[in-house]
DNA sequence: ATATTTTCCTTCTGGTATGATAGGTAATAG
DNA sequence: CTATTACCTATCATACCAGAAGGAAAATAT
């Protein structure tokens, strides 16, 4: 499984939150009350999110999260990769990964190549903005 | 990551096997020693594989493995299947999953199925037949 | 018959990741 | 000063990964 809970509830409180961005901060328990997921976990989840300058967060009364970015300038694919680390299918194309002795030999290096391909041209053309209208990437805004 | 070494290996060794392929029977030995991966480990490889009739073994001495059908009829992304179990990149779109709860609210669940989609389209496309030509799908055969 | 080869079957193990939970500290607004 | 909120550290149960070990069963060669 490629992407496990940390991605996928990063991408939902994100369009949470940009969906119901305002000019103040959102608090993160209000996100975990709408997307019903533990508001302790989404500590953890919430903490890579600003540590990649994605959001940022405010502490004490009327404080929460944020987004630093316009929906339109967040890549889905981007959020994946700072949640899960990679989005490498196999070890071997993992960024920094040691290279593979076998590697001029191996007959499926460019089978996965392409499979990490397919993977990173499918993510990556999507923003947040998108996954807010439920459609596809760069369909029209219909405001 | 969506592959492990079992869906690695199992390629490997299938690769192996067809470029290998004789009238007769390949011991795992032989494909461990040339693939340099554990003969232990390949054991609970091929027997998913002997499971899902991809090959045959034979026990005894002149025994060992076969391919059962030709490098042209066996597709990647059913062995990557059989292998892992599923290729879905989240645990919603297994097949057999509980349904979701939210999944009629959930706005990242086309994004999920599009993922989906693009990793099914790639890696039906392959036979081990187009890795062993350690080229593109449907590459024509220079013999 | 017997020895050898090979698959097949069951069990165990150390390591790591996942998906949390618990409890406390620091900052901020009113 | 108090309530609220983010932030930090630790702990935990469970499962999966990547193998290793040991033997039983079948087939062949001699």
């Amino acid at each position: 499984m490629l992407i496990s809970t940390k991605g996928r509830y990063a991408l939902r409180v994100l369009v949470d939150m940009a969906e119901n961005q305002s000019d103040g901060y959102i608090p993160l328990k209000e996100i975990a009350d709408r997307q019903e997921i533990s508001e302790k976990y989404l500590e953890s989840i919430v903490k890579e999110l600003v540590k990649n300058n994605v959001v940022a967060g405010v502490r004490g009364k009327g404080g929460g999260y944020r987004l630093q970015k316009a929906p339109e300038q967040v890549n889905v694919g981007d959020i994946l990769r700072y949640m899960e680390g990679s989005l490498s299918p196999v070890a071997c194309l993992e960024e920094g990964a040691p290279p593979c002795r076998r590697s001029a030999r191996c007959q499926t290096l460019e089978f996965w190549r392409g499979l990490d391909e397919a993977i990173r041209s499918y993510t990556d053309q999507f923003t947040l903005a998108d996954l807010m209208l439920t459609g596809q990437p760069g369909d029209d805004y219909i405001i």
